[in-house]
RNA sequence: GGCCCAUUCGUCUAGUGGCCUAGGACACCGCCCUCUCACGGCGGCGGCACGGGUUCGAAUCCCGUAUGGGCCUCCA
């Protein structure tokens, strides 16, 4: 995996990352980080420590310490020196060009798209080192290639074009080539390039909108690669386990924002509530709402199958933790009954509470369906809440009641 | 403009010449369940870009066209 440190970590390159990453650890093989940073004029300063952050909140691993393309430059110059010896470069206005071959063609068997050609005529001699003395990407990558005693390079499809002059250098150098596999794009709802104003393309927007890991990596696994024409829901480990570079389209997918909420909310429900109420207090913690932590965990069982996205938490169960303003036009005979019968009920417990609205609502001669509403409106100050029983045991009965009087 | 790549329901995909009157999932629509919302269940809508070949037979192979994309930097 070779990000440059130019900035935030792109969903894009996630998807690339984990494709590697499955890749790797599938075939219980090495996966490096290797930083190309080679062009320290763009180079951002924390972008090498957000890159690692992000990852490993997906849940992705490399072996061995963080490799920097530039630690190799002295070497890379040397090699590029040799090659001048050997009449495949030259120097031009103090820099080195490799010498493309001039005649025949240069071809590889991708490992996603198959066999690809190019004729040498149309290559152009590549700057290799600039006339300040540091090496250029499309040299620095395949020597450091040679020299992590790379195997496999998966990368994303605009390298296609790189790859016919990488292949000539590593040849020059007379090195064994590596598998080359080139990975679809990602693009936007549109079906459009992904743009940074109109998609949500950071990892960091993901982790704030409430995507958990599992769910967002099989999301983006599923981005350009399938187990079958069944299977969808795959956990981490399942992902490594049926993971073949063979089964990568080579076509472009839209990002689907949708079905990655529906995912989302497979995953938030099949976890178990000590879990969920972890996940639910980081995500708190990271946006300064500060709600006490018993009573988030006692809301789980009320949210869990409501929500598919930790964002949508505080404004579902803003009324267990902050007062509502009394609603207004409400039926207040229907709510004052509602006052008086849970005033004298015995035990408050969500069953209890349920046993005797129903009574109630049955001597009224109304309909459950309409006769909850009002009492939910002046208890949540919403249409729309967690069960009504389970949220007036959660609330206590001196809010509720306050409530209920009040509207 | 040159080179390279891609093209199956709105979206992600299954499909490697007969198993395809093209399968699954998300989305959407309808019904059921139901205290709202969701979950769940059932059903529906909807696709092989186009044109030529090859073949007894093509979504699958070949050619062309169209459309989309990538690259053509002393960027990565």
């Amino acid at each position: 995996m070779a990000p440059s440190p130019t900035g935030f970590l792109h969903i894009g390159g996630v998807r690339t990352f984990l494709f590697n990453w499955l890749f790797a650890r599938r075939q219980g093989g090495e996966i490096l980080l290797r930083i190309e940073n080679t062009d320290t004029s763009r180079e951002v300063e924390e972008a090498t420590e957000q890159i690692q952050r992000s990852l490993r909140w997906l849940g992705i691993d490399w072996d061995g310490p963080v490799r920097f393309q530039l630690d190799t430059a002295e070497r890379a110059r040397d090699l590029a020196h040799e090659l001048v010896a050997r009449d495949h470069a030259y120097e031009d206005e103090g820099a080195i060009r490799f010498r493309q071959p001039k005649e025949g063609t240069v071809s590889w068997v991708d490992a996603v798209r198959g066999e690809i050609e190019f004729r040498n005529d149309v290559l152009k001699d590549p700057v290799i080192v600039r006339s300040d003395g540091r090496p250029l990407y499309n040299f620095a990558s395949p020597v450091d290639d040679i020299l992590d005693g790379i195997t496999h390079v998966i990368r994303g499809e605009d390298h296609v074009s790189n790859t016919p002059t990488q292949i000539n250098i590593l040849r020059a150098l007379e090195a064994d080539l590596p598998v080359y596999a080139h990975v679809p794009n990602i693009n936007g709802e549109n079906g459009r390039k992904l743009s940074k104003r109109r998609d949500a393309v950071a990892l960091d927007d993901f982790v704030d909108a409430g995507y958990i890991p599992p769910a967002l990596m099989n999301f983006l696994a599923l981005l350009g690669w399938s187990y079958d024409d069944k299977t969808t829901i795959m956990q981490p480990a399942e992902l490594v386990e049926r993971f073949s570079l063979e089964r990568v389209v080579p076509s472009p997918a839209t990002f689907d924002y949708k079905k990655l909420d529906w995912l989302n909310g497979v995953y938030l429900r099949e976890l178990d509530e000590d879990e969920y109420a972890r996940f639910l207090e980081t995500w708190l913690h990271e946006h300064e709402i500060d709600w006490p932590a018993g009573r988030v965990r006692a809301t789980v069982p009320l949210v869990q199958e409501k929500i598919e996205k930790l964002s949508q938490y505080p404004d579902f169960v803003r009324f267990l933790f902050e007062d509502v303003p009394p609603p207004e036009g409400l039926d207040e005979r229907l709510v004052q009954a509602a006052a008086a019968c849970l005033a004298s009920l015995d035990s408050w417990d969500a069953a209890s509470i349920e046993q005797a609205l129903r009574s109630l609502v049955d001597e009224l001669g109304e309909k459950p369906r309409t006769a909850f509403q009002p009492i939910r409106l002046a208890v949540t100050g919403s249409k729309v809440s967690p069960g009504l029983f389970e949220s007036l045991e959660l609330l206590g009965r001196e809010t509720a009641l306050e409530r209920l009087r009040a509207a």
